[in-house]
This record gives C-alpha cells, sequence and structure tokens, in this order.
DNA sequence: TCGGATGGTCAACGTGGTTGACCGGTTCGC
DNA sequence: GCGAACCGGTCAACCACGTTGACCATCCGA
C-alpha cells in the first residue's frame, strides 16, 4: 500500500523533511547572525559553547567526545574559539597534561544571544503549525533520539 | 570525568532535536545499506536519483540548481554515479552544448531500495510515537517548510 | 619504578565543496 | 544574417573541515 512513491515526489519522506526543516533553520538563524555583524559561527561552535556552559571543567578530549569528533579536530575548533575570544584555555588544577576550557565573558554573550535567536526560530515554526503542535514535535523527537541511543551520550556530529 | 550525568543539559530545543533525529536516521540508513554490501552512497546520491527519476529530461545544470550546489559540484557527483553505473549521460536531443541525465536500472533498483529502507526508519518511528504522531509530524515540518520557501524549489544542499 | 594509558599538538592527507578560466553551442538584437 | 552575450560543461586551483598517524609529556597502577 502506497509503496510506491518512488516517482513524483510531492511528498518527501520524514527524514528528508527532517533535513530540509533544520536547514532552513539554521539559515534564518544564520541570516539573523549576519545582520547583527557577528562572526561567522557554525553550529559546532554553539554547541560547544554550549556543552562549555554546562560542563565547567571539561578538557579539550572531552568536548571531542561530546561533539563526536577527533581530539585533533576538536583543538582545531577550540583553537580558533580561542584566537577569536570566546574561550580560555586554563592549567588544569590537577593534571599538567591538560587544560582546562572556560567560556568568557564574550561566549556567554554568545550563548544568550544564541538562544535568543532559536527562540526565534522556535516562534516562527510556533507561528506555522501551533505552540502545542510544537510541544508535541519536541517530545515526539526526545522520545525518538531516547529510543536509538538510550542513555548513551547523543553525538552531535554533521548530519550529511 | 565521571560527574557528567545531565548530558542533556536543559532541554534541547527543536532544531537540534531535528538535526539529532535526522543524524540518527541517516545512520540507521547508512548501516542497513553497508549490511546489505552496498556502495557508501550519500545523501545526495539519493536525492540526485529521485531528482532523476522524477524528472526524466534534467541536465546537470538543473540537477546542480536542484541540490543547490555549483554545476561543477554537480558534475562530479553525476561522473561517479556514472562510473559506478547508475546513470547515463545521454545526447540532448535539441540543444548539443547539454546532455540528458537517465538512471539506469541499477539507478531504479537502488532508488526502490531506499523507500525500502527510509519507510524502515519510518516504522521504527511510528513504532516509538505513533503513526498518527509520525502522519502529524510530516504535515507540521511539510507546512513550516511551505512557510519558509513557499513554491520556490527547495534546496537540499548539506546541513551543516 | 617503570610501562602503558592519556591529554595535547603537529603534519599529511581525503572529501566535497568553492571560485575562476575556458571552450563550444545557442540565442538574441539589430 | 551575424556578432555579442549567454549558457552547458569541464579542468584546475584552492579551501574548510574533517580524518589518520606519529610524537611528546605527564599520569598512574601493578
Amino acid at each position: 500500500m502506497a509503496a510506491d512513491r518512488h516517482d513524483t515526489d510531492p511528498t518527501p519522506q520524514v527524514p528528508l523533511l527532517l533535513a530540509i526543516a533544520y536547514r532552513a533553520m539554521t539559515d534564518h538563524f544564520h541570516a539573523r547572525l549576519a545582520e547583527l555583524g557577528r562572526e561567522p559561527l557554525r553550529p559546532a561552535h554553539g554547541y560547544t559553547f554550549r556543552y562549555l556552559a554546562d560542563h565547567p571543567r571539561a578538557t579539550t578530549v572531552d568536548l571531542a567526545a561530546h561533539l563526536g569528533v577527533t581530539k585533533q579536530a576538536a583543538s582545531k575548533t577550540v583553537a580558533e574559539l580561542a584566537d577569536w575570544g570566546y574561550l580560555r584555555r586554563e592549567p588544569h588544577p590537577t593534571d599538567r597534561r591538560a587544560q582546562v576550557l572556560a567560556l568568557t565573558e564574550r561566549g556567554h554573550d554568545y550563548l544568550r544571544l544564541a538562544d535568543r535567536l532559536w527562540s526565534e526560530v522556535e516562534r516562527d515554526l510556533a507561528d506555522v503549525v501551533g505552540a502545542d503542535r510544537v510541544t508535541a514535535l519536541g517530545r515526539d523527537l526526545r522520545a525518538y533520539i531516547r529510543h536509538v541511543y538510550g542513555d548513551q551520550p547523543v553525538p552531535l556530529r554533521p548530519v550529511w
């Protein structure tokens, strides 16, 4: 039944819809960011900020695990964000190999701005489909994600 | 780093949930593909197939517009897929500069397989949240996408 | 106390996109 | 008609952002 949607598109399946919607939302987000004259921060940067805000003693290796990339890749990101003044690398209190990552005030600022912009995007979505539907959508996606990953940490790797 | 329990901080917002869910679904999709011993086709390839199936007289430039990439990038994709026997380049009937792209039988096969696998993913989602929720989710996302893009063609560019 | 595991960096490379130059066929204005 | 501009397609150089691999310094447990 309905097995043959394989020509004439007009109804992409749900996974593709997720991708398109997310893409549209990030485009919106970055357009607003550009309007505000911010550096071209990418999603991975935002997720880095959020992680550091929640885990004040995190190291580069911790961050790499969270982002689902190698420590080398995480290290590059960290270096870049440190150059731009969004975070600092401080000596680790007990491990002289390691360094503790800490958001600067500028980093916290950005995080607040990002929260504001994402809320804007959500409000946009709510305007189209209704606030109750946004709530339901969040609930359903969370349920699915929990189903897939259980209690394991969720990798945030690029989507493509 | 024993003490980090609260990985899912306050509550990720909807855009991030979209990204994570889509990522989980494509991971599932590609895992199944690998199980079946297929070449490592990426989402852009699948979208290419779908577009060609729906637009039998498409050229490389058309495809580029649909994928939202440059014609050079589309040309690389086409060359690769032609090498792998998924599509053919045929002379354009009226324009001797252009070439018409056509799926081979192998290409159509892949498309049928992909549809089957994506349906599996959707069924998975339905098992978790209920078929009615999947329907609603599709409807809402379509509404949002329509809100953003109107009647313009939707670019399928990478998500990150 | 010593050997393996761990945090971090450097370097080389791969993938998949970009920009730019170019060729030849097409179409438009006059 | 015909030259100029436009357009389909390719080649080449480059870039962003990840990877693998080698390496050093430090840490820690048998």
